[in-house]
DNA sequence: CTGATCTACAACCATTTGGTTGTACGATAC
DNA sequence: GTATCGTACAACCAAATGGTTGTAGATCAG
């Protein structure tokens, strides 16, 4: 019998750590949701918040660290833009809960169906 | 000509910013996954980790103000499940970063597409 | 060239986070 | 009853977070 093998340690996985962070404050989902759909300039997206300018950029900083936006460099000006690769990450890691939901549903009406047979002659 | 009515405060979505906060440690993924498979008490969770239960207790608490489990005490115990509530919240947003995503892709070859126009008689 | 604009980055500060130990209390086992 | 188990919670601590101001380097406009 093989017993469930426990990973005491749950495995450090850093890039989804930083992504969920990332996201967990309003400024940077708003941010998110601006350069996924247009182009912005750090500067641009600093007039659209009541904070400054320094603090707009280390959100952006945050933010493609976690690898959910990209910078590319356009004259003095710093374009960011929505980056599809750590969006995907994030969802990935949720569909999977999500199909450990799903079993464990399914797993339940397993048993529910074996007690069913009991109840058959 | 109706200028892109900005917000300059996003949002301020207290249940996302927990939910995400809430999911950027491994630790608490790792219970996540846990008792979305099955049910543990507390002090079962506890024993999976190298840290204290005092620690495991916070991070539970943690997860349970994001909606991503519930806590029900049974005799002495308290028995943590998956709350799959919190878990759709999440999805949403992400579903909804996709659309954004989407949606800008569409627009793109559309303009392709007008150019192209342009190019026949 | 000069001045304005956009960016980078350091230093600082208050608050939050993730961990610890210690104490207290209800439920269970003996 | 008494001892033990599972939990709650307070107090504490180091490190990270989210913000600020200030300084300095590129790049562009006139």
């Amino acid at each position: 019998m093989v017993v469930d093998q426990l990973t005491p340690i749950p495995e450090r996985d850093v890039e989804l750590d930083r992504l969920f962070q990332a996201l967990s404050d309003a400024t940077r989902r708003d941010i998110v949701a601006r350069v996924t759909a247009g182009e912005y300039s750090v500067s641009g997206l600093a007039g659209l918040y009541a904070m400054s300018f320094a603090a707009v950029q280390k959100h952006v900083a945050v933010l493609e660290r976690a690898s959910l936006v990209t910078k590319e460099k356009r004259g003095r000006e710093q374009i960011v833009r929505g980056n599809h690769d750590g969006l995907q990450k994030a969802r990935h890691l949720l569909d999977q809960f999500e199909m450990i939901w799903r079993q464990r549903a399914s797993r339940i009406a397993d048993i529910l169906a074996e007690d069913d047979e009991r109840d058959l002659p």
